[in-house]
DNA sequence: CGAACATTTAAGTGATTGCTTAAGTATAAT
DNA sequence: ATTATACTTAAGCAATCACTTAAATGTTCG
């Protein structure tokens, strides 16, 4: 057996570039690899290999369409970094706000 | 010349699990490398190198202490990480919204 | 059917990663 | 000064990565 999808981590998908700007073109609208490829300066291979690490990420959904297929992004997954790195925010934004709470416990 | 820091993508600093988990660790306060590579099944040369790591995507500072070197996280960097994801949450929260959206339009 | 097309899979390669152990460098304690 | 402490840097290694070209797999069309 060859094996299946493989799961890819959201983390390592999103980390590569080339990965990240797939995902933005996807974002403005669903199309084939062949469309897809177009816009990167890469083999047509390399595109379908990252596409099948964010689908593995569960990234990106494809669809058969006649001998095309049509690759979809599917953001859900993205969630999961957005609530990750929310933890976070506090750490910037709240930069006043704690040190307020710090001068009204220390006055 | 070795050469300096070497600064890191942010994206790619935060895509291994370990350097998450250094960053979870360092959240709820610095600290030393010793205290800090208690909590994981590591050598310590692992855990600063993961270290100088995120270092190079500033995601943390060090501050010498006596032959210690206390490791402080440094949140900024996030603040692109929620940026970029932040593009996308519209594809999972806006899904009722976008259709409203649609149907107004397209009655 | 056979040729053209859209895409994937395979195979190979150089670079990078994540770790390890061993050796170095600074600082502190005796 | 010597030795212990707290770390980093170096060297090495197996695994993974991001690509490439070449070959294989569907699928449509004439």
């Amino acid at each position: 057996m060859t094996g299946q999808p493989l799961a890819t981590d959201v983390f390592s998908a999103i980390s590569a570039p080339a990965r990240r700007a797939i995902l933005s073109r996807l974002a403005t609208s669903e199309m084939p690899m062949q469309k897809l490829a177009e816009s990167f300066d890469m083999s047509l291979p390399a595109v379908s290999q990252h596409l099948a690490v964010l689908k593995g990420a569960g990234l990106v959904s494809v669809r058969k369409a006649g001998r095309q297929r049509i690759y979809k992004l599917n953001a859900g997954p993205l969630e999961d970094v957005a609530n990750w790195v929310q933890e976070y925010e506090k750490f910037w934004t709240g930069k006043m706000a704690a040190l307020g709470d710090y001068l009204k416990e220390n006055p």
